[in-house]
This record gives structure tokens, sequence and C-alpha cells, in this order.
DNA sequence: GTGATTGCAAATCTTTTGCACTAAA
DNA sequence: TTTAGTGCAAAAGATTTGCAATCAC
């Protein structure tokens, strides 16, 4: 059997399925490279290079489609921290961020690392939907 | 003595000597409008759209450069929570936020109010700058 | 087939920049 | 004066949108 090669195309293809997304060419190449592998923070202009440089033809407006889709439907979560551009994490597991302001760059945290002690309560009428802690650092 | 009218713009001028800031007619209307009164959370086309309304001629160019000027120096700090727009915060001691996911509007958590606990070290070679809570609340 | 999806180009929105003009010290 | 600051219009990004063509089911 060719596990090795066609199982991950697979798992990537039934997470486009359970989301309800149908698994199209473009859909599938852009979750290939987000979910496969390790973890990661990209902007849709970075995103949209790797397509292209893995030869999947798929235009800038259908990336930022898409990445939309993914967050709407849990597969990733976007991130700003720095006005400008948008980051997509492919994380969407409890954690939080180191943000490196030199560079601009974003390192995970993994929740268990992190404690919030003491937050007040949210405004009656509201409840917290997510806490983010991003710990900014420099040189 | 005219105190009541008077002091309150003393007050802001001397704030902009202080930051080594010509106390300019756009600089002197901007701060006013951002100093005088209650901390609050703005954009800076919402902060052009009330310097207009109040009668002070400012270019949109010029409430952008002067707002970062005024982060620069220390006097207001800057806030990404969606991508989009900045919003630029008068409100610089210790603090956290609310973020109603809703109508995207940010409410100020007294920073004794929130403990974070065991942040794990930055990487070496840097140091950490700040620490920024959001607890995004919705309906 | 039929409705969902895509590509493209244009539109929109926020922010920055170059440069001649104006004002503060 | 002299140098910092301002306005304007244009440029630069990032993101969204309208619509005809294309694709998955």
């Amino acid at each position: 059997m060719t596990a090795s090669a066609s199982r991950p195309l697979n798992i990537v293809l039934e997470r486009l399925r359970a989301a309800g997304l149908r698994p199209t060419r473009q859909r599938l190449a852009l979750a290939r490279l987000l979910f496969q592998g390790q973890d990661r923070h990209v902007s849709a202009e970075q995103l949209h290079g790797e397509a292209l440089a893995g030869n999947a033809r798929v235009s800038l407006a259908t990336v930022y489609n898409t990445l939309h889709q993914f967050v709407d439907a849990g597969l990733l979560r976007e991130i700003a921290v720095d006005g400008g551009r948008s980051y997509f994490d492919t994380n969407t597991s409890e954690h939080h961020h180191f943000f490196f302001e030199d560079t601009g760059r974003l390192e995970d945290i993994p929740g268990h690392l992190v404690a919030v002690a003491r937050v007040p309560d949210p405004p009656e009428g509201t409840s917290v939907r997510r806490i983010d802690v991003i710990v900014r650092v420099g040189e």
C-alpha cells in the first residue's frame, strides 16, 4: 500500500470535509501547506508565495478567502499583534505567544506554561470567548 | 484669574514640552482631545473627525504622524486587536483589555485586576518589554 | 446540470511618504 | 532666521468584492 504518501493527504481531505468545505484543488493545496508538518504562523502573502513555489496555482484573493473560511471553520486562528498584516496560526489549541518586536516573529507558548489569574468578570450579558496573552520581547 | 479655563490647556501644553514636542496648534488640539477627560481608545480616523468637528483644522496625515510621535514619546500606547486599523490608548499605565468581538470596542482592565503567573523565560538575548492580556468577550 | 468555488481586476481602506509651504523658537 | 512641523496629493500595502468562467458533486 502507498500509505506513507497518501495517508497525509487523505487526512487533510477528511479534515476539509468534516468542516463542511468542498475539497477543491486550491483548498487542498493550501491545507496541505498549512496542516502538514509543524504548527505555524503565516500571512496570506507568505502562503500565496509558498503555493506558487510548490506549483499550485492559486490567486491571492482565493488565499484570503480560504484563510477566512478556515478560521470560520475553526481550523485556524487569526492573530493581529502589529497593525498592518494579519497572521494565521495553525495551532488552535489553547496557547499564547511571544512576539519579537524587532523581527515581527511570533512563537507559541503552550497554554499550560501560562496562568492568567484573577480576570475580572466580563460585563453582564457577555461571556469570555478567549484570553490572549502576548509577551512582547525585544533584544 | 481664569484658572478653570486655562489650566487644563497649560497642563497639556507642558506635557508636550516635557516630551520634547513643540506645542503647535495641531498637536495642542489633538492632545486636548486625547488627554483632557477620561482615558480613551481612538483610531486615527475617529480623532480626525473629532478635530474637524471641533473646528480644529488638521489633516489626516498629521493626525497619523502626531499619534505616532505621541506613542514614541510615551504619551500613548498603540493597540492592534483586529487586523485593519490600529487603536491608540491614552492609558499608558500597566493595564489590560476587554475586547468586545461584536462591536470591536475596547475597555480597560486595571493592571492590578489581572495576574499573569508563570510566564516562561524569553529566549536568551531578549527581555520582556510588556505583557498584553486581551480578554475577548462576546454576547 | 447546478450550485459552490475560483480568478482576475478593480475597488476599498488604512497608513505612509515626498515636497513645497508655514510657523515656532 | 532657522529648523521643525504641516498639508496635500500621491503612493503603498493589505484586504475585499463583483462577476464571468470553472469545478465538485
